[in-house]
DNA sequence: TCCGTTACAGAATAATGTTCTGTAACGGAA
DNA sequence: TTCCGTTACAGAACATTATTCTGTAACGGA
């Protein structure tokens, strides 16, 4: 489960071949270089193709972008309900959503570096709508078990709008310190931690609980 | 306690005037427009100076990009020493740290938001080995408080490496969720909520603890 | 007052993103 | 099979933007 199977799963047949290995490419070079620092002649030349077909394709360098930022983003959320839909408990779901998280994080660390670095461009960029449109989407399933009747009663009485953050956010952080190499120890190693972490932070205080 | 004060904090004196200038309206034009949508032209023209004047104080556009960056650490750092001096147990270190990272990016909203960007170009490019060299010296006092004799006692047996994201990380995800407009209530308005969630997920499990 | 240094101006240049026009490959319809 | 609209690609021309360079003015200590 790479980068290349990813893209296969996204974008497959024969007639996409030459968009795949942009989108290959390109990530690499992101990555490597930095957004800004890639030219469109970079990639071009690492393809072994044409400016008119990369334009062709994607329109632009913030289309390109945002067509791997998407991507990478509906691929995450895949594994994140696939994993969801596994779990029958809070306890459970608080879990699947932090192993889905570093899990994907592990198996494709090229797309998750470069999510977290293009997240800015596309919210301000000309794609920022398209975003917003997807997110709605996307996150349904997510946000239907965030909802769900019920599961206050087993959560501490926290505002809404931070229980995201306090659920994933040291699983994130986390994974942003091991891309950047500041860590070493691989997030999903440390997944039952993280996911013990974040339970305790915000279930009910209960008495016989470990 | 705005922009303007953090600047003439870190660039006092007549003579920076122009360059504090630049600072402020750059940063404006970053966090609106986006590091790359920002041209040296719009910038220019909203301090009304010229080209080479912007070159000769900080080089190149990447230079500008750095010299905010670091700007934006180091007064973090400012404020999370001055918390974390005052602090006298392992629980109000936690603390501490919760309470300085969201109270200063509420007093530096704009400075916060770019600091989330820039990092990456930062750690990429040709500064990256000064960033390097100043986090080793800014984070001095932190690294001394993590490593203190007694500490592990009072937490759970937690890989250390781990500790910092467990302690800050979801602070840090509703700051960048704020930040983006994705939640209404400000950071500061949660610090107890997000500070006692630190401190519930990693202190070791005592019988008569709340 | 002199003089080296720093601060700034703006035209010239270079690098890079984007457009545009043309050609070839594809794939269904007749 | 042939035709034809559509999609895929090529690469030169063009536009925008970053950067350099040369010159001038302000500063500040000797």
């Amino acid at each position: 489960m790479d980068t290349a199977d990813l893209l296969e799963r996204s974008y497959p047949g024969r007639r996409a071949e030459l968009k795949r290995d942009i989108f290959h490419k390109a990530l690499s070079l992101f990555n490597e270089q930095g957004i800004e620092a890639t030219t469109i002649e970079m990639i071009r030349a690492e393809c072994d193709t044409s400016v008119g077909a990369i334009y062709h394709h994607f329109g632009n360098k913030e289309g390109l972008v945002a067509a791997l930022f998407f991507t990478a983003l509906e691929d995450q959320a895949r594994l994140r309900d696939a994993y969801l839909d596994a779990a029958d408990t809070t306890e459970k779901g608080v879990q699947a959503l932090v192993f889905s998280y570093v899990d994907w994080v592990e198996q494709q660390p090229q797309w998750a570096r470069f999510q977290y670095h293009a997240r800015f461009a596309v919210t301000k960029g000309p794609f920022k709508d398209e975003l917003a449109e997807r997110n709605k989407t996307r996150n349904l399933r997510l946000r239907q078990w965030l909802t769900q009747s019920g599961r206050a009663a087993e959560l501490q009485d926290l505002p809404a709008e931070l229980l995201p953050s306090l659920i994933i956010g040291q699983a994130d952080s986390y994974c942003r310190a091991w891309l950047a190499g500041r860590v070493k120890g691989s997030p999903s190693a440390y997944r039952e931690v993280l996911a013990q972490a974040a339970w305790r932070s915000i279930r009910a205080e209960g008495l016989a609980e470990n």
